[in-house]
RNA sequence: GGACAGGUACCCAAGUGGACAACGGGGUCUGACUGUAAAUCAGAUGGCGUACGCCUUCGGGGGUUCGAAUCCCUCCCUGUCCA
């Protein structure tokens, strides 16, 4: 692959709200790589991950891409694992409780979520580290050392600090450590180039490239690719905000849940999720424009293309094809939960205890609502015995068959 | 330490003694339609009861009142400014 090739592929997905940087961060990408290839050395490549989870969702896995793009590169990858970080407990989006993780329970995570990730980078050919390793050993002295790089202005200027100090929310002293600390891992780990989130920007760009710097090594390039919105399309993928896509599921959900993401993040999908090139998906957008694939198709071609790289073809081909009888031909799905029926149980009964609603409530709305049918028969009658069994459907998509 | 502004349901946010289970928006759910769980439109969205209804909820606790998210006391929390 030519090197123009390379950098257009490993830049792709990218985002840094800023094109000069951009230009800047391609170019110099360009002459690495250039040299690199001349003196036969690969470029070292980093990324940092916090374990503050061991419930991956795709989301996560989007640097964790990029990294393996590098390997099959032919470059080196180290794979951070932000141990001494997660300990504290980053609050950045601290209006979630988030609790503060025993060395333990960072410890486990950091296990899970090595394993989940070499499902996509090839072992053999990442070294793994932990920060605790390195910044557990810096004194107070050192810490003042590393921030008198710094300006508080420099901290204000960053979009998420600055947001929040115009709405009156609370901007804590410790959340600048972070960077420092980031900054710190990027000295100390040497890297060409380091890739992470635009969440990530500044303390890749700013304070990594900077601290660097001011300690003599040549700063790393940042490579900063988009988020990933979740299954609303509008905002990034996380747990909390239940918009994710597991890790761990199945096939079929992992599918589906790829169709539930609207259109409009169908790029963001291709660019960030998928393994194709920048021209396979330069042909599909302009196939979706003229008319010539259907967006619905050109979706399902992201899903399957996500399910098999998590899964394996088959398994995605398998997702497709019930997805297409179950939601597009209106027909069941073949797996489904089952519920043993009690003497003497009312509609309402049963879909509370098949767990299909919360409350009464809920059911009784969902009935009045004609949201709920036995085989296909829609129950009008909350309170009503319950006609006997069959397959039970509340809404489109919640199956529960229900047994003597 | 002081002054001021705040804390309302999943989130944002209105409400300043009764008509408040609490406007509106977002999210979520259901229905219609479709190209799918997209887009659009409509409805629903604390719990329990078939229903008139009852019970719990506006940061915590206490009080005033026939009646409080709304008034008073106290405590906790957040922000801004001053020192």
């Amino acid at each position: 692959m030519k090197i123009e090739e390379q950098v257009a592929t490993l830049m792709q997905g990218t985002e840094y709200g800023d094109e000069t940087l951009k230009q800047a961060m391609e170019d110099e990408l360009l002459e690495r790589l250039a040299k690199a290839e001349k003196v036969g050395r690969p470029l070292r490549v980093y990324a940092g991950f916090d374990p503050r989870t061991s419930d991956l969702h795709i989301g996560h896995t989007i640097p964790m891409n990029k990294l393996r793009q590098f390997q099959d590169m032919g470059h080196e990858v180290v794979f951070m694992i932000g141990t001494y970080t997660s300990l504290i407990g980053d609050p950045s989006d601290k209006d979630k409780l988030r609790p503060q993780l025993s060395a333990d329970e960072v410890a486990e995570n950091a296990k899970t979520y090595a394993e989940q990730a070499f499902r996509i980078l090839d072992k053999t050919k990442t070294e793994v580290r932990y920060n605790s390793e390195w910044l557990s050993e810096l004194s107070f002295g050192d810490l003042i050392h590393l921030a008198s790089n710094f300006t508080v202005q420099q901290f204000m200027r960053r979009e998420n600090f600055r947001k929040r100090w115009d709405e009156g929310d609370p901007v804590y002293l410790h959340e600048t450590f972070y960077s420092i600390m980031q900054g710190y891992d990027a000295h100390i780990l040497k890297a060409d180039v380091q890739v992470g989130g635009t969440d990530q920007l500044f303390n890749i760009v700013t304070a990594g490239r900077k601290l660097m710097s001011a300690l003599g090594d040549r700063p790393n390039i940042g490579v900063i690719l988009g988020l990933l919105p979740g299954t609303d399309g509008e905002v990034k993928m996380s747990k909390s905000l239940g918009n994710h896509i597991p890790l761990n599921t199945d096939a079929s959900d992992m599918f589906g849940k790829v169709m539930s993401v609207p259109d409009k993040a169908m790029g963001k999908y291709m660019r960030l999720a998928t393994r194709w090139t920048s021209s396979e998906i330069a042909k599909r957008e302009a196939d979706v424009e003229s008319g010539a694939l259907h967006p619905r198709d050109a979706k399902m071609q992201i899903a399957e293309e996500i399910t098999a790289f998590y899964y394996d073809a088959q398994a995605a081909e398998d997702a497709r094809e019930a997805f297409v009888r179950v939601f597009q031909q209106g027909d069941m799905p073949e797996e489904m939960p089952s519920y043993s029926l009690n003497a003497g149980q009312s509609v309402l009964d049963v879909l509370v205890g098949a767990k299909l609603v919360k409350s009464k409530s809920e059911a009784r709305r969902l009935v009045e609502q004609n949201g709920v049918r036995l085989d296909g028969e829609t129950l009008e009658d909350a309170n009503a015995a319950f006609p006997g069994p069959g397959v039970l459907q509340v809404g489109k998509r919640r199956f529960v068959r229900v047994e003597a």
